[in-house]
DNA sequence: GCCCAGGTGGGTA
DNA sequence: TACCCACATGGG
C-alpha cells in the first residue's frame, strides 16, 4: 500500500509540479477560506475573499469591524452566505474570548488539543479542521475531501463508502508524517481531480494516473 | 434549465 | 449508527 500511495504521489508531482498551497496570504486567510469553500467552488470563494479584502483588512480585527450584514453581503458569492457569516462571526467571537484574539493560540500545539478546539467551533467539521491544522497551523495531518475519496476509490485503494477517519488513516498509517509532504499530496489530489477526474469528458490519454485507473465511473463526474 | 461544487449540523428512525 | 435535508451562489 505504501508503495502505491508513494507512486501515485510521484506521478502527480512529476505531472503537475509543486502546487504551493494553500492559496492564501496568511494563516487567518486560510481559516476564512476553509470555511468559505465548504461545498463551494474555489473560484466563488476567491470572489468573496476579494470583496472582504476590498472592504477591510483580512484579519480578525478587520472582519470584526464589519457588521453582520456587511459580512453577509461580502461573502455572498461563495454561497450559503448566511450560514457562513454566522460561522465566521462565531470563530471571531471564540478567538477573542478564548484565545486573546490570537489565531496562533488556537493553533498552538499539541495537535490533538488544537483539533479538538477547532471541532468545537460551529461549522468546523473534520475536513475544515484538518485543512486549518495543516495549511494554517503547519501540523502533519492529512486532509480528506470529496476529491480524495473519489480519486482513491476510483483507483481501487479505498471503498466507495469509506468514511473520513478510515480514509485519513489510509494515508497517515502508510506515509511519513511530514507537513510539507501532506500539504503537497492533498494539493496534487485536488489538481488531479479538477483537471482530469471530474471533467465531463476526461482526457484520459493525458491523465498522469491512467495506469492506476479502472475507468469506472469516469464519465459520471465522480 | 439542470447539475455540481475542496461540508456541516440538525432531525429522524 | 445511518440516512435525509437545508444551506445558496455561480459556472459549465
Amino acid at each position: 500500500m505504501k508503495e502505491r500511495l508513494l507512486k501515485i504521489y510521484t506521478q502527480l508531482f512529476e505531472h503537475f509540479g509543486p502546487q504551493d498551497w494553500w492559496p492564501a496570504n496568511s494563516p487567518f486567510e486560510v481559516v476564512v477560506g476553509a470555511i468559505l469553500t465548504q461545498n463551494t467552488r474555489w473560484e466563488n470563494v476567491e470572489l468573496a475573499i476579494a470583496e472582504l479584502r476590498r472592504r477591510n483588512d483580512l484579519t480578525p480585527k478587520g472582519l470584526e469591524a464589519l457588521s453582520h450584514s456587511q459580512l453577509e453581503e461580502a461573502i455572498r458569492p461563495a454561497g450559503f452566505f448566511r450560514q457562513k457569516a454566522r460561522r465566521l462571526h462565531g470563530l471571531l467571537d471564540s478567538l477573542e474570548t478564548r484565545y486573546g484574539g490570537e489565531l496562533t493560540q488556537l493553533l498552538a500545539p499539541p495537535l490533538s488539543r488544537a483539533r479538538q478546539d477547532l471541532l468545537a467551533l460551529e461549522g468546523v467539521g473534520p475536513e475544515t479542521a484538518d485543512a486549518i491544522l495543516l495549511y494554517a497551523g503547519g501540523f502533519p495531518t492529512f486532509v480528506v475531501d470529496a476529491y480524495t475519496r473519489r480519486l482513491f476509490s476510483r483507483v481501487g485503494l479505498l471503498d466507495a463508502d469509506a468514511g473520513y477517519d478510515e480514509t485519513q488513516a489510509l494515508f497517515m498509517q502508510h506515509l511519513p508524517s511530514e507537513t510539507t509532504f501532506f500539504n503537497e499530496y492533498h494539493a496534487l489530489i485536488v489538481e488531479q481531480c479538477k483537471r482530469y477526474c471530474l471533467k465531463r469528458k476526461p482526457q484520459c490519454a493525458e491523465c498522469p494516473l491512467v495506469n492506476f485507473c479502472s475507468g469506472e465511473d469516469v464519465n459520471q463526474g465522480g
